[in-house]
DNA sequence: CGGCTTACG
DNA sequence: CGTAG
DNA sequence: GCCG
């Protein structure tokens, strides 16, 4: 039947998160940002270095540096990672050292009684997976088991659930025996899924109700129907495209092999209609969609793609390019914008305090490096130049990769940054013009060659009552600077996109921009038809009053839906 | 046959 | 119309 | 192109 059977409790009252209080919309209602971002919690970390190489201690420092975490439900607010140099100091000690005798050399046992002393695992994983995870599972030393449990900074429902699930043999992260493990590439694997994803149907309407994972059993016919979907696209059929999406977005969720066995079901997926059903046939049969192969084989499709990857050049302007000017090679393209003459000119008038703005000649120019796959080790580096960076400016500012990278891809075509500051009374301050404050700044170091977009909060709306825009952006190319260690590599220019978020719009963001595309429109769908909420860049606010109601974290935001959390890894409702 | 995410530049 | 997820 |  329908997987959609439960009825919301969370609807009348809007939000299933609050921990106290029996009219949580009144209170809110009297001053929405400090009833509900309730503050930072800092989570003090200590790791011991013996027993780790300097690499490994490096990479784990730089993990628990000014981390933004989710909290779980009873607490409101931001968690961070703060490493300190005592043990004394910490809430948790982190360390690869397994026997109890070693450990007591280094650090006092009844000191370590009073902590959580957990393995390197415990770090990666909570910040992989964006919020603390229950110490139990992650206890260093067998003997401190179960004081390791009791100090645990986060004894909040994810450790009753751990409790519940106790007998059952979880092959949840890692297992705490294991000794030696090869820690660092799991810091590049995805994380592991910590979604129930049980609780999700491949059948529902919504892909943000569905377990959605990067590669599905279905992969090639999924190439096979975006060809035709991309093909709609430059040929301004809007809706036909949309459809493809949408179908695309149920078989990605669909966890069977298509076969002649299983056709029945999946013609009975929603999305799935006479015209897929159609080609599906066609791919079982023969191997691939005809009609996907008279378009790839045409040189209006080739063209078209190569034109619309250029940034600025969307399908409409393509189809021009190709119709009116009776362009066909990227060639033509380059002579057709006069490339060289104007970035010449460029260089004349440029100021050189702010980077200059990114037109067609440029992207031209740089069509062939941004078209690289970005692989996750870059991804972490830039994403560390922009902290340290922010941390110049003040202390206190946190960062989330999201996009792609945060959905588990190993090759990201873009970096995605959002941007939040720790200390809720003063942030929006701090983040209010931070994103020229600091695009100016790396444009000054030549870390920033061009800023495509920069937007900044907007004044407040005079139809509606109070409503700032609580989102900045800035969407730019980066250049890294020589590696040391290698100062030979390659250096190539990166697209990045930074989102500053103000803090009661941060965990809406973060939920926005970690996407993908189709699970973002989907989460706005369901708030629209189903909760009549309206979800965008600002956050979900009620669409009678433009009441705003504040999520306190990547999960509340869920919550706040009426829907079964679904963690990054299984948001790959796209291609 | 209307609707399909939403906003900014 | 182009950008973003 | 598919759903309600």
């Amino acid at each position: 039947m329908s997987p959609l059977k439960r009825n919301d409790p969370s609807f009348t009252y809007s939000s299933g998160s609050e921990a106290e209080g029996s009219s949580p919309s009144r209170k809110r209602a009297r001053n929405d940002v400090d009833e509900s971002f309730r503050g930072v919690q800092n989570i003090k970390v200590f790791i011991v270095t013996s027993k780790l190489g300097n690499d490994e201690f490096v990479a784990l420092e730089k993990l628990a540096q000014s981390r933004a975490l989710s909290t779980g439900a009873q607490r409101k607010g931001l968690t961070v990672l703060k490493l300190c140099n005592s043990p004394e100091a910490a809430d948790m000690i982190v360390t690869n050292i397994r026997m109890r005798k070693r450990f007591e050399r280094t650090i006092d046992w009844k000191l370590a009684k009073g902590k959580a002393v957990v393995t390197p695992e415990w770090l990666i994983d909570s910040v992989n997976l964006g919020t603390p995870q229950a110490c139990e599972a992650y206890a260093a030393i067998q003997d401190l088991h179960e004081t390791t449990e009791e100090n645990c900074p986060e004894p909040c429902e994810k450790c009753e659930n751990a409790i519940d699930s106790d007998n059952e043999p979880h092959d949840g992260p890692l297992s705490p025996t294991t000794t030696e493990v090869d820690w660092v590439s799991h810091e590049l694997e995805a994380a592991p899924p910590k979604c129930d994803i049980s609780k999700l149907s491949y059948l529902s309407n919504y892909c943000c109700q569905r377990p959605s994972p990067l590669k599905c059993p279905n992969q090639e016919l999924v190439e096979q129907l975006a060809v035709i979907m991309r093909f709609r696209d430059l040929e301004g059929e809007a809706m036909q495209m949309l459809a493809y999406e949408k179908t695309i977005a149920t078989i990605k969720a669909f966890p069977k092999k298509i076969t002649e066995d299983t056709l029945e079901e999946f013609s009975k997926l929603p999305y799935v209609g006479q015209k897929t059903m159609t080609k599906t046939r066609e791919f079982l049969s023969l191997g691939h969609i005809l009609e996907t192969k008279t378009i790839l084989a045409s040189e209006r499709y080739e063209s078209l793609s190569l034109f619309t990857q250029v940034f600025g050049i969307g399908a409409s302007v393509a189809r021009q390019l190709y119709d009116v000017h009776g362009l066909r090679t990227i060639e033509q393209l380059h002579l057709f914008y006069d490339v060289d003459a104007i970035v010449d000119k460029d260089e004349d008038v440029a100021d050189p305090d702010e980077p200059p703005e990114f037109r067609i000649p440029h992207a031209l120019r740089l069509m062939d490096e941004l078209n690289l796959k970005i692989p996750r080790s870059e991804v972490e580096s830039i994403r560390d130049l922009v902290m340290s960076e922010l941390e110049k400016i003040e202390p206190g500012y946190v960062g989330i990769l999201v996009g792609g990278y945060r959905r588990g891809k190993q090759e990201s075509n873009d970096v995605d940054i959002v941007i939040g500051h720790s200390d809720p009374s003063t942030a929006k301050a701090k983040i209010t013009g931070l994103s020229k404050k600091l695009t100016r700044r790396l444009y000054k170091k030549g870390v920033v060659t061009n800023v495509m977009h920069l937007s900044s909060f907007r004044a407040p709306n005079a139809m509606r009552t109070a409503h700032w825009d609580s989102l900045e952006k800035a969407l730019t190319v980066f250049i890294l600077p020589p590696n040391l260690k290698n100062p030979k590599a390659p250096r190539v220019h990166r697209r990045v996109d930074l989102i500053f978020a103000a803090p009661q719009s941060f965990w809406t963001a973060v939920v926005g921009w970690s996407g993908s595309k189709m699970f973002q429109r989907d989460l706005r769908r369901w708030a629209k038809d189903k909760k009549m909420l309206k979800f965008d860049s600002t956050g979900i606010t009620h669409r009678w009053d433009s009441k705003q109601i504040v999520a306190s974290s990547e999960e509340d935001v869920f919550r706040i839906l009426g829907l079964e959390y679904v963690s990054p890894e299984w948001r790959n409702a796209d291609l």
